[in-house]
DNA sequence: TCTGGGGTCCTAGGACCC
DNA sequence: TCTGGGGTCCTAGGACCC
């Protein structure tokens, strides 16, 4: 019998509570909150939140004030520490990297794609778990997949702390009459597109006319939700490194904003951060964005300013603060963040684009 | 009830050229 | 004088992910 080839999707459990827990073990098996600087009355919201926190209804994404609102009295409430996360994610990969046969992909700071030639998945799944807890002390969840789309959806079957095999053979049985909320890549926007035309079932998407669905999403991504409806996606694990594109600096103020002095003071602060960020990877910056979200709470603006092949400092900062003369001036300000777009490396492009890609 | 910060990719529509 | 069709580039804005 020949070996066939699979994509492993690893996924941490609770990744930053976990990692909070193993450098202060005292606080297992308490409710933990971590979010923005870890104060619950300010304006952030939460990053992860532990099992015992999400019992009460607390999850990833949720304003600080509410889960203050929710979460019992011996609840913690911890500011995000980047560096320790950073740090933790690659002894996790490092973990991972060294298993014989494997190639890596890391989608993020708790995620990464694995792909195995073997004929046994499962065997390969524990395999994982094992190493990363070895190393570092903590607990994933793996799915298993004929390709990346239903190795990540069927991580979800798997927590916390399973393996779950989701393929084109049990796709249908699995996600059929599920919600194409579920599918990775189709977020509230297009589940109520979808649903307007009839279209709620991970079925039904499968089932619908490929023609309408590109005359309604266009081209590429119309094809694409239909495929997502019968878990069609790339199989293709690439470890190539990741390359930015660009790199952003946002802030939401506490207080809103109400001058242009104010504005342009913080503009010109998100700026010279982004641009250090590109100069601390040794590339060019060409282009300038500049977001904002007004109060009370509007959806985010985003201005450009015309790429040029190298801008300096000095340059990037004054194209950023041009863009801040678009502001309106008469409304109150509740965050800002400045964008740089880098020229790519000649050979880092290579690479196939897919929808999937940069949604991860 | 109050909504972060860091990213990527896709689409529509206008400008411009042949 | 009034007008085609196709291609490419650019920009603004939208949607999604963790």
């Amino acid at each position: 019998m020949s070996s066939a080839s699979w994509v492993l999707h690893v996924d941490m459990d609770q990744f930053i509570a976990a990692v909070e827990v193993l450098r202060r073990p005292e606080l297992a098996g308490r409710p933990i909150i971590v979010g923005g600087r870890g104060d619950p009355t300010e304006r952030a919201v939460v990053s992860t939140a532990s099992y015992e926190a999400r019992q009460y209804g607390i999850g990833s994404g949720m304003p600080l004030k509410i889960a203050a609102r929710k979460a019992p009295e011996d609840a913690v409430f911890l500011p995000v520490d980047h560096e320790a996360y950073e740090a933790a994610s690659d002894d996790v990969m490092s973990a991972l990297r060294v298993i014989p046969g494997v190639v890596l992909e890391v989608i993020g700071w708790d995620e990464c794609f694995l792909g195995v030639t073997t004929d046994q998945p499962e065997v390969a799944a524990r395999e994982a778990q094992r190493s990363v807890f070895d190393a570092t002390g903590l607990r994933c969840s793996v799915g298993i997949g004929d390709n990346k789309v239903r190795a990540k959806i069927a991580t979800g079957f798997g927590k916390p702390g399973g393996v779950f095999r989701l393929t084109e053979h049990n796709w249908f049985d699995v996600m059929g009459e599920r919600s194409t909320r579920e599918l990775w890549g189709v977020g509230a926007k297009i589940e109520k597109r979808l649903s307007a035309r009839g279209i709620t079932t991970v079925r039904e998407l499968a089932d619908a006319d490929r023609g309408e669905m590109q005359r309604e999403f266009g081209p590429k991504m119309g094809a694409w939700y239909h495929g997502l409806g019968s878990g069609i996606g790339p199989a293709v694990v690439d470890d190539t490194p990741w390359v930015a594109r660009s790199h952003s600096r946002e802030t939401t103020f506490q207080q809103n904003l109400t001058t242009q002095a104010e504005a342009e003071a913080a503009i010109r602060d998100l700026a010279e951060q982004a641009f250090a960020d590109c100069a601390a990877e040794g590339r060019p910056v060409t282009r300038a964005h500049l977001k904002v979200r007004y109060a009370p709470f509007e959806t985010k603006t985003i201005g450009r300013k015309l790429p040029r092949p190298t801008m300096d400092r000095g340059e990037f900062v004054d194209a950023a603060l041009a863009l801040g003369q678009m502001l309106d001036r008469t409304r109150e300000v509740r965050l800002l963040g400045v964008r740089a777009e880098m020229t790519m490396p000649a050979a880092a492009d290579p690479v196939e684009r897919t929808p999937m890609r940069g949604r991860i």
